[in-house]
DNA sequence: AAAACTTGATAACATATGTTATCGTTAGAG
DNA sequence: CTCTAACGATAACATATGTTATCAAGTTTT
């Protein structure tokens, strides 16, 4: 998510591979809650394996925003960054291993990036990636229909599709399961794969 | 949008002080273009008096995203800071009172901001900030009813419905014209207000 | 191994929403 | 000032989607 420098950014990794002894490795199991909602998000989570999913409780039923895998981090930003309760849970999806980075030392390791050359432009290319993906996300809303969001999903994210259980995409998608079960079941007939 | 510094960080008012007599007044009529779908993003855009819409096309009808208003700013951020084709076109609403800034002032301000001691911090929150917004748009449309988007629309932003044509808001909404009709009319019945 | 939970499919019905068409009003253009 | 286009309401019908309930197949727990 915020951080996930180290291919568009190769430079950054002689940074990030200073911070990795701060790093606390865990093991998890499937279900664990990583960052509860309301509590303030105190870290940074990296992903090493597994998967997890970010999300909020609206009435009782669970609503996913968005999921992570392997190689990724991630945190409730807007939290970690202005020190006010998080809207959301992060949780693990399967058992999992992650790395976890004090906020302390994310900042300290952002304070020590803004001295180098194309700093500024680095923040601005990050922030618009992130900016761009949630525009995306709300774009398809307005644009797309869920038989379509669902298309999308299996054409440019298929990984999800393999390894989240149904009910989860289903509210990221923003569709009952049983709606999300028809469009599959749609889907399977007009394409048929033998 | 972007660089809506001013309420939120007083000591940047000097930086953009000394970038006023760069920017270009325009007065424009209702419905002009200042930037077009598939051209690249060369300035930001602030508006004095009016207001603007960014909207994309799709097969035809437009789609649209975000409104804004007096004192605000925008760019379409991912073609301003990655040079690449704008997916949105920029356009105004009512007749405006716009100021440009050619992007390559804008980057030199960054540039100059980022030696204040604060910096990485006020980059962070800014960023936090777009991301929550484009966020939230999309958290309520996972989690609201097109009925309910409405009444949030009425309730947060009532500015909007006031100033801006309805199937503006439609698509903004994710619904038709005829069903935001429905649920205006519907909303009238159930809370009349005499 | 039995019980309990998780996951997913499906049916039946109710409601929400889109599409197309028509009409009236208003606001701009000539 | 008249004509036209933009805007908005509404009806009628078709389709999409939600809700509730039931069933089946795995998984996990005990």
């Amino acid at each position: 998510m915020i951080f996930h420098f180290r291919e568009k950014f190769p430079l950054l990794n002689t940074y990030w591979d200073r911070y990795l002894p701060f790093q606390q490795r865990m093991e998890v199991p499937a279900k664990t809650v990583l960052l509860e909602e309301g509590k303030i998000s105190q870290q940074y989570i990296f992903i090493e394996k597994g998967c997890t999913r970010l999300f909020f409780n609206n009435n009782g039923d669970d609503k996913t925003v968005q999921f992570f895998f392997e190689k990724e981090g991630l945190t409730s930003f807007d939290s970690f960054v202005n020190n006010i309760p998080s809207l959301f849970t992060i949780e693990t999806i399967e058992p999992s291993v992650i790395y976890l980075l004090p906020k302390h030392y994310v900042l300290q390791l952002m304070d020590e990036l803004s001295h180098e050359p194309n700093f500024v432009q680095m923040m601005m290319q990050l922030s618009a990636q992130r900016q761009t993906h949630y525009m995306n996300e709300f774009v398809s809303f307005i644009r797309d229909t869920p038989e379509q969001r669902y298309q999308n999903l299996l054409a440019d994210r298929p990984h999800i599709i393999q390894r989240v259980p149904q009910h989860y995409i289903a509210s990221y998608l923003g569709v009952s399961t049983v709606h999300l079960s028809r469009i599959k079941n749609k889907l399977a007939k007009g394409k048929p794969h033998f």
